[in-house]
DNA sequence: CCTTGACTTAGAGCGCGCTCTAATTCCTAT
DNA sequence: ATAGGAATTAGAGCGCGCTCTAAGTCAAGG
C-alpha cells in the first residue's frame, strides 16, 4: 500500500525505482537478467531494494541506450566497470567508439532531416496558394 | 525473330536499382509488398524495371526511414502521394509531425551524447596519469 | 483466517524491419 | 540443347528490445 515505509530497509522498491528512473519494472528486471545491472540489494523478503548508486547507474544505461548502444555493448561496458579499476583504457575505447557512431548517425539524420524540410517547404508553398 | 515494336527495356533491373539506391534487392521487394513502392514497370518477362522516378522515390523512402519514420507512416504518405493532387495539406501535416518527432529525438540524443562525452573526458583524465 | 496486492521467477510472446529460402521461370551464351 | 545466372513469388526466419504471463511467495489489513 504505502510505497516507501521501510525504516530499516533502505532503498527503493522496484516500482519506485521504475518511477524514479523512467524505466519500466519489466525492463529493470530484464536489464538485470541481461547483465546490465548487478549487485542490487535484497530485502529479507527477497525483494529488490535500489540504492542511489543503482539509480545513477540506471541513468548511465539510459544515456547509452537512448544514444543507440546495443544491449551487448552496454553489457561489455558494465562488465568492465564491475571488474574494477585498471581497465579505464578499455572503457574509454568503448565509449569513444560509441561516440563516433552516435556522431555519424547524428550527421546522417541531420542530412536526411534537411531533405524532409525541403519537401515541407515545397508543400507549404503549394498549400499557400 | 519478330520485330520488337517498342523495346520497353528502358529501366534498371532490380539488382541495378538496389546498387544505385543503396537498398538491398530483398528490401526493395519487401517495400513493394509493404505498400511503400508501387507502379514499377515490368519487362515482358515479368521482371521489374526501375525508372528514374522510381529511384527518386526510393531516395525519399530512405530519408524517411533513416530519420526513423516507421513503415506504417511511410505507407500512409505513399498512399497520399498516389492519390494525386488535392491532399497536400495532409502530406504536409504528416511530414511536419515527423519533423517534430525527429527534432525531439535529435535533441534527446544530443543531451545523452553530452553525458557520454563528459564520461569520456573523465576517463581521459584518469588514463592520462 | 482470508483476501489483497506488490513482489519473485522462468520463460513465452510480440512488433518491427528486414533477410532469407524454396520452388520456379526466364534469358543468354556456348 | 543445355547450363548458368538472374529474376519471380509466397512465406518462413531472425535479431533486437522489450513486454507480458503464469505460478508462486510474502506481508499487512479487515
Amino acid at each position: 500500500m504505502e510505497p516507501n515505509t521501510a525504516p530499516l530497509e533502505t532503498g527503493l522498491t522496484i516500482a519506485d525505482a521504475a518511477e524514479a528512473s523512467g524505466v519500466s519494472v519489466h525492463t529493470l528486471r530484464y536489464y538485470e537478467r541481461a547483465g546490465l545491472i548487478g549487485g542490487v540489494d535484497r530485502a529479507a523478503s527477497g525483494h529488490r531494494r535500489y540504492s542511489e548508486d543503482d539509480l545513477a547507474w540506471i541513468e548511465v544505461l539510459r544515456c547509452l541506450r537512448e544514444t543507440g548502444m546495443p544491449i551487448r555493448g552496454i553489457r561489455r561496458y558494465a562488465e568492465l566497470v564491475w571488474e574494477g579499476e585498471g581497465n579505464e583504457r578499455e572503457r574509454l575505447a568503448l565509449l569513444e567508439e560509441h561516440r563516433a557512431a552516435v556522431r555519424a548517425q547524428l550527421a546522417q539524420v541531420r542530412t536526411h532531416l534537411a531533405f524532409v524540410e525541403r519537401k515541407i517547404s515545397i508543400y507549404e508553398e503549394k498549400v499557400d496558394e
